[in-house]
DNA sequence: CGCCTTGTTGAGCGGATTCAACACTAGTGG
DNA sequence: CCACTAGTGTTGAATCCGCTCAACAAGGCG
């Protein structure tokens, strides 16, 4: 019934965010596919201390990537968009060291943990691309780190809607002039940033008030993104557009 | 003057820390290796921004890994000890996304930039290897993620001593028993913990009256490490010795 | 219709910050 | 040789940002 989608006619591909593959590596990421997965909204896709038998890109949705606390909380470590690897830590460590959930129905693009060795041993440009997405993850989690460990509240959440906006607006999911999909609840925000729910709203308010942006429906709009940008801290050449990454 | 180490009686790979390696994997190791170099304490191996044309692993000394942002503050975003592999971004993107400095005299391997391509390439373990590494420390850097977003000063603190305690208790540098090198000052740990020094100095003098800990002339005595890992909030089962990972 | 999730707002508290001053050490140059 | 400076560690006082507690509105769903 549901069509599987085709490497090459991948829907990720067509954006300009992501590396070209050439036909030897298409191939050979085709056949690393093991087959597709769609999930509802509030899937746990990978468990943190579980072991995942598969790995995934995802090829359309939305979610989060988190830890928890032994005393219950939460923290977000990054938002999952289209074109992310999720599940390599299972690869290649024992288990997962966080927990992935879905927060839209998601269509994934299913590898075999088993497979990856194989994988990198035989097609050594895309063993480089693996590692080079794990480096480019490894940095936006340190991004928010600086951001939590060193900025006020108004400036980390502007700073958070102001990536999330870049990011999301490079994965062609946009709606219309400054208007992108937010599919997250305050809450998610607020475990992402570190803040309680109470002043996450409070802060976001704040920056609807001043006219940067609304967000309502889970549909985000930027008013104003130069004055976000100013509000997260961000000089101007910081404002340059995301660097191209691989896609598996 | 300064005799080159040999790969095969490197001084790290006596540890049960490290994987074990094979002879082709150890001698293709050795032809990707271009020399060593030697450091003074507080001297910049990288620096955030720039294009490195090497990159390391340490073999022996301490340091900082750290992120600026644009009105001055300081993220530490790891701490660097021996076996880290470090500069893996400027082999990766176009440039290194934060700066590597030393907090010791620094005893360093030397790999080419250019030679990482070829040698992932050519020796496909070792390009899983290099992965793996780039997972583990961004599963670090997560786990201050949550330190810093979800815990109180005391207990950031008391997290971050223990795993510094581990880890470099994990590659030998030990001085007796409880005993550790720990050459870093309070406004390092306050810049990795996201705290202020006056709060840093004040929480760990805390620490030190309870008699888990002392730390003075850059060594830490850990006295009780049960205690400091409960202040720490870890449970039981988060106590378990560090998992094995690879040394390139 | 009642329940649950999500968003919103007020009030009061407290943890962490900033500002400030001072002790100690090591290094430097007159 | 010693005054001088810079870096580090220590402590007090006052302020404030963000938290907790609490209550309520609105929508979705069984």
């Amino acid at each position: 019934m549901k069509a599987e989608t085709d490497c090459a006619a991948c829907p990720l591909r067509k954006f300009a965010l992501f590396e070209a593959l050439d036909e030897n590596d298409e191939e050979a990421t085709r056949r690393f596919k093991d087959g597709e997965r769609r999930v509802d909204p509030g899937t746990i896709l990978m468990h943190e201390g579980m072991v995942s038998e598969d790995f995934y890109t995802v090829l359309s949705g939305m979610g989060l990537r988190y830890k928890t606390t032994p005393d219950g909380k939460r923290q977000v470590i990054n938002f999952v968009l289209p074109g992310d690897f999720i599940g390599l830590q299972s690869g290649l460590m024992s288990e997962m060291k966080h927990s992935v959930e879905t927060t839209t129905r998601m269509h994934l693009c299913r590898f075999k943990r088993s497979s990856l060795l194989p994988f990198m041993r035989n097609n050594p440009g895309r063993a480089f691309d693996v590692t080079w997405l794990s480096a480019v993850e490894e940095n936006l989690v340190a991004e928010a780190l600086v951001s939590i460990g060193q900025q006020p509240a108004a400036t980390r959440l502007a700073w958070a809607l102001h990536r999330l906006y870049t990011r999301i607006s490079a994965v062609g999911a946009d709606l219309g002039p400054g208007r992108i999909p937010l599919p997250y609840t305050q809450q998610d925000m607020a475990d992402a940033l570190g803040l309680s729910l109470v002043h996450t709203n409070r802060i976001l308010r704040l920056l609807q008030t001043d006219g940067m942006i609304s967000w309502r429906d889970k549909v985000l709009t930027v008013h104003d993104e130069r004055a976000l940008a100013n509000r997260a801290g961000m000089t101007a050449d910081m404002q340059e557009t995301i660097p191209r990454r691989p896609l598996i």
